[in-house]
DNA sequence: CCTCCTTTGACCTTTTCTGACCTTTATTAT
DNA sequence: ATAATAAAGGTCAGAAAAGGTCAAAGGAGG
């Protein structure tokens, strides 16, 4: 098993017994004797909100990183349509996206219009047209994470 | 916790009990054992007008610090807000409008934290640097207006 | 060989904290 | 009154302490 695995491993059974987990990256990558950006590297592949996790982090003195196991209800849920957004998404699907989350209960229909509000295609007139479809995904997915965070 | 968050959270629980407070920078600094410089650094990032406080002072003998809180009606507040976005606005002030109108009861939290995301640093990597702020300015006033619809 | 996943290292950005030096105000001595 | 001194607080540059990014090298499997 190379490294990236030992590491995940070891962030998730920290994981087990307590649902929230605060660590330093510097340190954690001395405890593993890798380069620091290695945990980066476990975090993106392994950790990612795709994969039910929420990850956090500061910079500066004092920093941290902090890593959340998403469990099953209305945020597994929001995970699950993170995931379908993929890189790039039109304003229609979107709204259909969002359609089913508030069937779902997932979201609450005055957070639904928000969402659609932010990616209209007013607020995005001004971008150019082969940009739209990505800026669009990524202010989406941003917003659903911050959806699962509130929970 | 670090040394400025130990400060705030000091200085903002004297706030809970009155809503305006007056120390003296050298007692403060002595009683966590800092640089007075420290107090300033506290006061600027955590208790700016931006996030809600007025900070006034004077030097000089029998100097002190003052430092209160403000409040206004939601309508107000609301209105300063849209007035205040204007043609253009970064993460951090946008940010602080939003913390402000949750404050303020104009907005929930989760609101908040849905809007933050749709206009962070993550959500609008790749849009080149000179159109940022005017994107984001775009995007928040589309947002508010969603708001204003659904309230 | 070719491709995909891993790993590293160089360089960057953000946040905190201190110390040296400056300005303002009050008090005291002449 | 005036001048000197003491007692605040203010500013700013820089060091230190994190974490982030990205391109390139390394390796395993097909």
């Amino acid at each position: 098993m190379g490294l990236t695995d030992l590491v995940a491993q070891f962030i998730r059974s920290a994981l087990e017994s307590d649902q929230s987990l605060e660590l330093r990256r510097g340190e954690l990558a001395e405890r593993f004797g890798c380069a620091p950006s290695q945990i980066n590297y476990v975090l993106s592949t392994r950790f990612s909100p795709e994969q039910g996790y929420i990850v956090e982090s500061r910079r500066g003195g004092g920093g941290y990183i902090r890593i959340r196991r998403v469990e099953a209800g209305p945020r597994l849920i929001l995970m699950h349509a993170l995931a379908s957004v993929g890189s790039s998404i039109d304003a229609a699907s979107a709204a259909a996206v969002l359609t089913n989350l508030d069937a779902a209960g997932a979201i609450t229909p005055a957070e639904g219009r928000l969402m659609a509000a932010a990616m209209s295609e007013r607020a995005l007139a001004g971008v150019p047209a082969e940009r739209k479809g990505t800026l669009r995904a990524e202010i989406f997915k941003q917003m659903l994470l911050a959806c699962a965070d509130a929970g």
